[in-house]
DNA sequence: AGAAGAATTCAACAGATGTTGAAGTCAACG
DNA sequence: CGTTGACTTCAACATCTGTTGAATTCTTCT
């Protein structure tokens, strides 16, 4: 009996052209100073429109980081192969999904996360409970050392993220995937599988 | 003949407060979300004071962040020994500055450049001028890829910074230098001095 | 047609921000 | 003493922020 007259919900174009812009000014500017009403702006909406289909503000950024990141796809692409080279597939995997317009979404929780606490928390709890994780399990690097390789390996990444889509440091910026990937694959190889050096 | 009269400029004691308050909120909050208001009742002091020492909230951030920097005084100690373990000797030289309270500035130039843009041009300029250009010349690693390769060591320093420091993800946060430099030192001393895998 | 209700907008709120100019306080000089 | 000028504060400005509630449009139903 629920609903049955009145307009319905349908056309959820503007919707989507809210949340798109949400990225779009997260992504380049943060969690904090990007603005209800510099989005609204950007889709061509009135600001309270966004709050009427979003709420507030943090519910609207959780809506429009947490939809289109799914590493769960990009596992077996990466693991293909097995041990051997792994590092190397995980840059070049890393790269091509931050040059891809979902890299956006990553740049939107990497800059927000450097200005906001609970931001930051939200990354932490993903990089941790999504990816390091389940990377160690995957790769069967049980042990007591297997966060810290995990860290280790989040360190370069996220330092490559930092220089190369934030800092836009030359000649990070211009090297090709491959590039990175020879170059910075070793490291990562070398803090999944190799000494690094402690308790002995 | 300038200057007879008038109360002096002595007493720069309130000034150093403000540099000080500033300092603090810059590190912790990035520029943007740092405010006058808050840094001036940090100081125990007017907001509009902040402006009569200071001028614009740009040329506060300058002075904050300008003085206590000087990367000249920790090469030689980085240098000492030759380029065998440099690259250990510059990861542990790294977390000091980062761990003693002079850290609290760069903290401050990383978290204001993510979200502000020419802070962003400010410590790209800082980094590549004064630090990278410097090392390369002092290791004597002159060749078409130096620049990549010392590209490839701020990848890593600063990744290690914004999980160490702002992303403040364990285990990389109780580590302590001696283990950072035993695991992440091989990574930086073949990023300076190995095969890179560029070219060959 | 008429009613219902979602989509959308208007206008305003309370608070924070950087900045400014005028005023007041106080030490050092002629 | 009286003037000078740096130190310090008060009060206000214009602007932006997130958010809200009422009003309005428009589509879908009976």
């Amino acid at each position: 009996m629920a609903r049955r007259t009145g307009r319905r919900p349908g056309n959820p174009a503007t919707r989507e052209a809210i949340l798109q812009a949400s990225r779009a000014a997260f992504a380049e500017r943060g969690y904090d100073a990007a603005s209800i009403r510099q989005i609204a702006t950007g889709a061509g909406v009135d600001p309270a429109l966004v709050h009427h289909y979003f709420g507030t503000k943090e519910q609207l950024f959780l809506a429009a980081v947490q939809a289109p990141i799914d590493p769960r796809e990009l596992i077996p692409q990466v693991l293909a192969g097995g041990v051997d080279g792994v590092g190397a597939r995980l840059v070049r995997t890393f790269v091509r999904v931050w040059d891809s317009p979902r890299g956006g979404t990553a740049a939107a929780l990497l800059r927000s996360a450097v200005t906001n606490e609970w931001t930051a928390r939200m990354l932490r709890e993903f990089v941790i409970t999504q990816i390091l994780r389940r990377a160690i399990r995957e790769l069967g690097l049980e042990g007591p050392d297997a966060m810290l390789r995990a860290g280790l390996v989040a360190s370069q990444l996220l330092g490559l993220a930092t220089t190369r889509y934030v800092l836009k440091l030359e000649p990070l910026v211009s090297a090709t995937a491959d590039q990175l990937a020879a170059a910075i694959g070793p490291t990562v190889q070398r803090y999944l599988t190799g000494d690094i050096g402690q308790d002995g």
